[in-house]
DNA sequence: CGAAAATGAAACGCTTGCGTAACGGTCCGC
DNA sequence: GCGGACCGTTACGCAAGCGTTTCATTTTCG
């Protein structure tokens, strides 16, 4: 069953969720960032810097210093695969399953509120 | 009406309007611009620094140097109020209004594309 | 008037992200 | 085994965003 949205319904939720994600969370990811998370949180593993960057339409630097910083944050972690060290295969956290769960609220929320 | 969503499509959501957006738009707001500028495009004018500062929850450069980027970009225009030639209103434009146009569209199409 | 308040912008030093290019470690075919 | 291809990272110079502070302009009000 797919999401049906009017022009005001799409972009006015898009808007109250920027909104309250600005205020509340001082991480404030980039919008490639966000992208990446979501890619490894909602695509079916495993995921690696070079396949990350050709999803994205990015390069490869930009994949690692994206990871650098969300790991830091304890959103992803990161771990040479065994069956081909020169991989890097990128794992899940609790931390980062908890945000994008919170995430996911917020939009819920937000767009329970939105008006026809 | 509101829109309900799942916890699936909410994040599904938000992931693939975040990644086509990465790959197409060359731009790449960050998530404080997008909220400013759809502030400014979805809420009654007037709009001021100091408003969008408070609403925002930011400091007042932030917004200066969010508007002189989006400025430069073509997306929103600045002109001094001779009411209280202190204030400056932000104004809307028209390649501002095809740019969210467009990014509504984009939703609505990847919203529609929503599984259950 | 003239002093104080208010508004947005500019200055400053710092941090972070970018693209390109170069680099070390690893695998594979000959 | 060894030369080449592949993978992720690092180095480099640069652009953009940040917070704090300071500034110029304008308004307000005693």
């Amino acid at each position: 069953m797919p999401v049906e949205l009017t022009p005001s319904q799409a972009l006015g939720l898009w808007h109250k969720v920027s909104l309250e994600q600005v205020r509340v969370d001082g991480r404030d990811l980039t919008l490639r960032q966000m992208a990446i998370l979501l890619q490894i949180y909602l695509v079916p593993p495993p995921h690696t810097v070079r396949g990350l960057a050709a999803t994205l339409g990015v390069t490869k630097p930009v994949i690692t210093r994206a990871l650098d910083t969300m790991g830091a944050l304890g959103l992803v972690d990161r771990v040479r695969d065994d069956r081909d060290r020169r991989n890097v295969v990128i794992k899940r956290t609790v931390d980062g399953a908890l945000y994008l769960e919170k995430f996911g609220d917020l939009i819920i929320d937000q767009g329970r509120k939105q008006p026809k």
